[in-house]
DNA sequence: CGTCGCATGTAAACAGTTACATGATTCG
DNA sequence: CGAATCATGTAACTGTTTACATGCGACG
C-alpha cells in the first residue's frame, strides 16, 4: 500500500505548457510573462526554462521555429502541440501537491528564546512591510486585469488567485500587528 | 554591488542546532521532535539529518557519544557545543529568507480556463478540508503546550508561531468558501 | 511469527538557482 | 560610450526526497 506523499514534483513542465497554451513564445518571453503574471505564487529561472523547452520538444509536446531576426541573435519560438495540450489538460485534472512547509521566519521565532537578547521585532516589521507592498501590488494587478481586455473566462480564475494572495497577505499583516503589540508589551 | 537574493539556503544546519540547544538528541529523536512540534512550517528527512549531524561534528558545532544499549543497535547522541550555540545565535540575528513561491494549486487555478471542462471545486473542497484539519490540530497543540510545563519564555514564541498558522489557515478557509460560492453560482 | 517502533546510515535521483559566456540593438 | 534590453544556453553547485540496507526488542 503506497502512501500519497507531500513532494514538490517538477511542474516547470506544466507551467511552461500553460503559458504556451496562450500562444507561441520564446524562452526569454516566457520568463517575462511568468514574472509579470504569477510571480506571486510561481517562479522559473532560465536555467530551468531552456532545458525544459528542449525536453518538451523532444517529447513532442512543443515545436520550435528558429528565426533569423534582421540583426541580433536568432530567436527560437516555441508552440504547444496537441499532445502538449492533452498533457496540460491531464495535469489540470489531478490533485495539486501541497506546497513545501519551510518557513524560516517561523523557525527563527520558534527558537528566539534560545538566543541571547533576541528581539524579533525588526524582522517582523520587515515582514509586515513586505506584505503591505504585496497588497499594493495586488491592487495594481486588479486594476490592470480589469482595464485590459482579458478573456472573461480567464479573468475569473485570475481574480481568484489574486484574491488568495490578498486574503493571505491580510492575515499575515494581522499576525504581524498582533505579535508586534505583544512584543512591545514587555 | 550585490543584490540580496531570495534563495532558500540550507537551514537544516540551524534547525538541528536549535533542537539540540534544548538538550542532547539522536538523529532519530530529532526527526520525531521536529515532526511533533514544527511540522507545520518545517520538515527534515533522515537523508538530511544524519549527514548534517556528521558535518556539525566535523565543524565542532556538536559532539557525539555512542552508547551500546543493552540490546539493540548502538545509539549516537549529539550535543551542541559552545561554538554551535554561537552559530545558532548568529543565525537568529539575521534576516530570514522569504519562503519559496511555488503553489501548485494556484498555478492550476490560473490555467483552469485553458483545459476542457475543468471544475476546480473538488480540488478546493479538498484544500478546505485540509485547512480545517490543520485548525483542529492547532487547537490541540495549544492545549498541549498550555497544559505541559513549557518554559514561559519559549511558550510565548511557540504560541506566536501557532497563531501564524491559525490566521493563515483561517484566511485559506475563507478564500475557499468565497471561491466555492462563486464557482457554484455558474 | 508478523509488524511496529527504535535506530543509523547511504546512494541515486530529482529539483532549482546562480553565475557565466556570448553578442547585437537601442536609448540616453 | 555605457547601460539596459533582447536573447540563448550551459555548468557547477546546492538542496532535498525517496528508497534501500540493516537489525533488535516488544507486543499481540
Amino acid at each position: 500500500m503506497e502512501r500519497a506523499v507531500a513532494r514538490t514534483p517538477n511542474r516547470t513542465r506544466q507551467a511552461l505548457l500553460g503559458f504556451l497554451s496562450w500562444g507561441p513564445q520564446t524562452g526569454y518571453g516566457l520568463r517575462k510573462v511568468i514574472d509579470g503574471s504569477v510571480s506571486n505564487f510561481w517562479t522559473e529561472s532560465y536555467g530551468r526554462i531552456y532545458p525544459m523547452l528542449k525536453e518538451l520538444e523532444e517529447e513532442g509536446l512543443a515545436t520550435s521555429v528558429e528565426r533569423q531576426t534582421p540583426g541580433g541573435r536568432p530567436t527560437k519560438t516555441y508552440s504547444i502541440t496537441e499532445r502538449g495540450r492533452a498533457e496540460l489538460d491531464a495535469w489540470l485534472h489531478d490533485e495539486p501537491a501541497p506546497p513545501a512547509r519551510r518557513n524560516e521566519l517561523l523557525l527563527k521565532m520558534f527558537f528566539t528564546a534560545q538566543g541571547e537578547d533576541i528581539d524579533p521585532s525588526d524582522m517582523i516589521e520587515h515582514f509586515r512591510a513586505e506584505k503591505l507592498a504585496d497588497l499594493e501590488h495586488y491592487a495594481e494587478m486588479r486594476e490592470e486585469i480589469e482595464s485590459t481586455d482579458t478573456p472573461p473566462k480567464d479573468m475569473k480564475y485570475w481574480m481568484m488567485t489574486l484574491r488568495y494572495g490578498e486574503l493571505e497577505a491580510e492575515a499575515h499583516v494581522k499576525w504581524a500587528d498582533e505579535v508586534l503589540k505583544e512584543l512591545a508589551a514587555d
